[in-house]
DNA sequence: GCATAAAATGTAATCGTTTACATTTGCCTA
DNA sequence: TAGGCAAATGTAAACGATTACATTTTATGC
């Protein structure tokens, strides 16, 4: 492989002109940069990256931690952290993590072994992750969430990301402006917070009056399409039946309206659906999906730069949410209940 | 930070033997080892990736390339590719790429500069790009590609999909079969030759006799869901109008669907669809749809060991396809055609 | 043409590991 | 106990870039 000093030797200067005639060219001569230049071209000299990153101590890499590398959701997050990281000259790496401790552990070994210059996290980490990520002393790389909360007792992390409970408040509430009084929630394993939170919203929604609180259903859907089928089959068989589902995000939606179309019932007709995310096939199920739009390409960039400003300075102590806006989109999986 | 000429000191030893103590600790004796493994636990010592990458040669890293990172398909081939990846000690990096030369000639740089030890292309490359990796001479770490062909004039590289033209004439010989003749295909865009390959397939299926073959109709769906709308929008308008639609990808044939039915047609009452994938959703649209299956796990896993034997025996000169079985799986989206 | 400052270039140390080679230690046997 | 061999450890040189500092060259003004 041909290094710096080749092309050095070639061009009859030093290896340190030529850096500078790479990293910054307008300390160099036009003259030499000419002879180094076309040295450079003559051997087909490109900088060994891994060299160069050991040297300078920083990668320009960004590693985002994602629950699911399929998540329709979580894609659109990730390419608005990719579209700002590449204006930035930054390289993301995918990690996809199903949440388990052992994969904490592949995460803290990663910061401390400074692979990466900040992570991003779009997955909830366990109470032992959070634990491992919450004293900033051991904490040599920056790390911003998005999409998720923390959990309130331990230290906080910067985070970027809707107000998951206000917007499942809301998304219940209009149910019930329809006329459903019983709307079941259909949430996600226990391990993710964010799905807590919104199971929380539904809560507060449901529990603001007599009529509604007393017909709070929860079904674990497991955050996947069949998951979601199977709870929605059994909040089906309940008695009293719901009028209304409400899932935790659009791709348990989506299973619960096949489930719903499987048992001969009819979306909305006969069971109303309300998704989370408003994830780019919500237009195109059947109806297409009344949710919660979340600026996912912009909370990809906000903790994009949220991350390189740690990066970049790295006293700044910024340990705040900032919370972005969501919004209610009505479409056609929701009907008026009229008994 | 801690480094490993630290941990020599406390323990009181030479680094060199820190360092055999981490890769090969049945070269030092059991008292050092203890002394050594204490003194990493005291301060906590992690080897510096980046250095010992550097030193190595090797980042024990590689680097996907795929076309969309939301796309259910590649995603499930990522799977496929990230377990494998991970029982063998590999981390793997995702590169997301338009197909634009820009990008080719990112892929290049990052052969050279050597951050990854292989590449896997999940994409089409441009003719450019495609001849910048031909030549062996300047091709320092391998390159797999996987699920698309490469153009046959150019050198080929080592690859592993299914027989792409092959089950198109199936899928388009289906619907012959089911009595269809006005067969319409919808397309993908021209850079992408896996499309192509399709896009022939469906071709020769619709050649193979005068009956079908006066009724030829491509149409581009632009692999996404918009695109594909749109092109159903205009093969509904041509008359005689399609009985059948064949989609280069399911996530086109769930456009195709929604517009159909848009148009107040039924699916698949008036108008068959077939799709290609089997992604996820295919099961759960309405109607189910009928695809091509595609072992997308396998060729992500068959994909990762032919690029790690490259890398550990870079001689073998293994340029051969390999190609995996598909399966054609009927669900309802086809209906027998009677006139 | 000379003094001086500024610009250009070179020299060499450095980043943290790994590893070939040299040296020491420990053990066994004659 | 000396000799010899294997095992354990140490020494120091790489890997390829960057960069502080030293040195040389060039430009400027008189």
């Amino acid at each position: 492989m041909v290094s710096i000093n080749h092309v050095a030797e070639i061009a009859g200067v030093s290896n340190a002109t030529v850096s500078r005639c790479i990293n910054d060219p307008l300390k160099v001569s036009k003259r030499t940069r000419a002879k180094v230049q076309s040295a450079i071209a003559d051997t087909g000299y490109t900088a060994n990256t891994l060299a160069r990153s050991f040297r300078r101590g920083k990668t320009n890499m960004i590693m985002v931690v994602i629950p699911s590398v399929g998540d329709p959701f979580f894609t659109l997050v990730m390419e608005g952290i990719r579209a700002a990281a590449k204006r930035c000259g930054y390289t993301i790496m995918i990690n996809e993590t199903q949440l388990s401790d052992l994969n904490a552990d592949e995460i803290g070994a990663m910061m401390v072994s400074r692979q990466a210059d900040g992570i991003i996290l779009l997955a909830s980490l366990s109470p032992f992750g959070n634990a491992m990520l919450s004293g900033t002393s051991n904490r040599p790389i920056p790390i911003v969430i998005g999409c998720e909360t923390v959990s309130s007792d331990l230290a906080s992390l910067p985070s970027v990301h809707i107000d998951n409970v206000g917007a499942a408040k809301e998304a219940t509430e209009y149910l019930i402006s329809q006329g459903h009084r019983n709307v079941s929630f259909i949430s996600g394993p226990e391990s993710s917070l964010l799905t807590k939170d919104r199971e929380y919203g539904y809560l507060k929604g449901m529990l603001a009056s007599k009529t509604t609180s007393e017909y709070v259903q929860i079904e674990d859907g497991g955050m996947s399409i069949h998951g979601s089928a199977k709870a929605t089959r059994k909040l089906l068989s309940q008695r009293p039946r719901p009028t209304a589902i409400f899932c935790a995000n659009d791709e348990m939606a989506m299973g619960a309206i096949h489930e719903i179309k499987n048992q001969g019932l009819s979306v909305p007709g006969d069971i109303s659906v309300i998704g989370f995310d408003d994830i780019r096939y919500a237009e195109i199920t059947d109806p297409p999906l009344t949710t919660i739009y979340q600026p996912a390409e912009e909370i990809g960039e906000r903790v994009f730069y949220r991350v390189l400003r740690s990066i970049k300075d790295a006293g700044v102590d910024d340990d705040m949410a900032e919370i972005v806006p969501h919004k209610l989109i009505i479409r056609k999986s929701v009907k008026k209940f009229e008994r």
